[in-house]
DNA sequence: TCCTAAAGTTAGCCATGGCTAATCTTCTAT
DNA sequence: ATAGAAGATTAGCCATGGCTAACTTTAGGA
């Protein structure tokens, strides 16, 4: 999976193959590429938690309109989340969550409302605090999250 | 390029179709799919200008071990970010920034210190703070970003 | 000088996640 | 009861961004 660049010898560029810091730099951008594999699949069963809550049912083309996407791409994301074990459905019928996928809707919409929290804390508006917090969700770690948390008791 | 879902009639679910509230949430997921497309540029050239710094050049071997990734990715983004006229490059050679590479990789390495000054200033340690901030820095709102500010003067 | 290892490139594979166009199913209102 | 609208699905397109395998170029050391 990974490259073995420790070679000690011929570091025909200073300060870069393999250093520790550079390794740790990676580590980072690893860490995102794997947040952003999941980031799909969370804001989905968030959502489709929040429509059952609100609307009684979750359907296509409601998720098509809050998430901002033709239903087609619902569709299809629909058909990976009930590949990967978070929803089940039947044709033509809305959608249901398993205890996997219900499961990670609470985790994430915890998430979600402590960064949501975080950001009216700092004093910013509303509409700011939501928009923001649904790209920083995903990249929050727990120790940053328990900062947030931390700064909100004070 | 966008659907005209503003229709008041007939919607059969109720609180769903283009609702305020539903098309702000839209608007949000909107701007982290944008911010998306922009990530690898904005992480590439803040790269590339760190490698010169600190190295003298930039090379795809280099770049490959600080992003994680395998060389011929990295080619492969680098032909985007010529395409895109962010870098500019001759077969073999090393890489180098245009001005409006350049000058995008200033605005995200400020982005990204003040991102790390404030986990910092939360109370994390040096390594969350960098992994965290990858991937929050490209998720934070001017308005946002100018919140940590504050948080930083005080 | 010239051989070889490291670096760079190319080709080709795959999954993801957008989209439009066209079709099919469901449901509602007449 | 049924026609038409709304919703759901399918098929097929495209760009992105990972990867491996194989090849070419460069460059350092004997
Ligand atoms: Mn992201
Ligand atoms: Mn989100
Ligand atoms: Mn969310
Ligand atoms: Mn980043």
């Amino acid at each position: 999976m990974e490259s073995n660049n420790d070679k000690p010898s011929t570091p025909t560029n200073a300060g870069s193959t393999g250093s520790p810091g550079t390794q740790a730099q990676a580590k980072g951008f690893q860490a995102v590429r794997k947040a952003h594999q999941s980031e799909i699949v969370e804001d989905y069963v968030e959502l489709i938690s929040d429509l059952i809550e609100q609307c009684g049912e979750a359907r296509p083309v409601d998720i098509a309109s809050h998430m901002g996407v033709t239903q087609p791409t619902v569709v299809k994301n629909l058909a990976r989340l009930q590949r990967d074990g978070f929803i089940t459905r039947e044709k033509y019928r809305s959608i249901f969550l398993t205890k996997t996928g219900a499961d990670l809707a609470n985790i994430c919409r915890h998430r979600h409302r402590i960064i949501v929290a975080f950001l009216l804390h700092l004093g910013l508006d509303a509409e700011t605090a939501e928009h923001d917090a649904e790209g920083l969700e995903h990249h929050v770690s727990n120790k940053t999250l328990a900062a947030f948390e931390a700064a909100l008791e004070k």
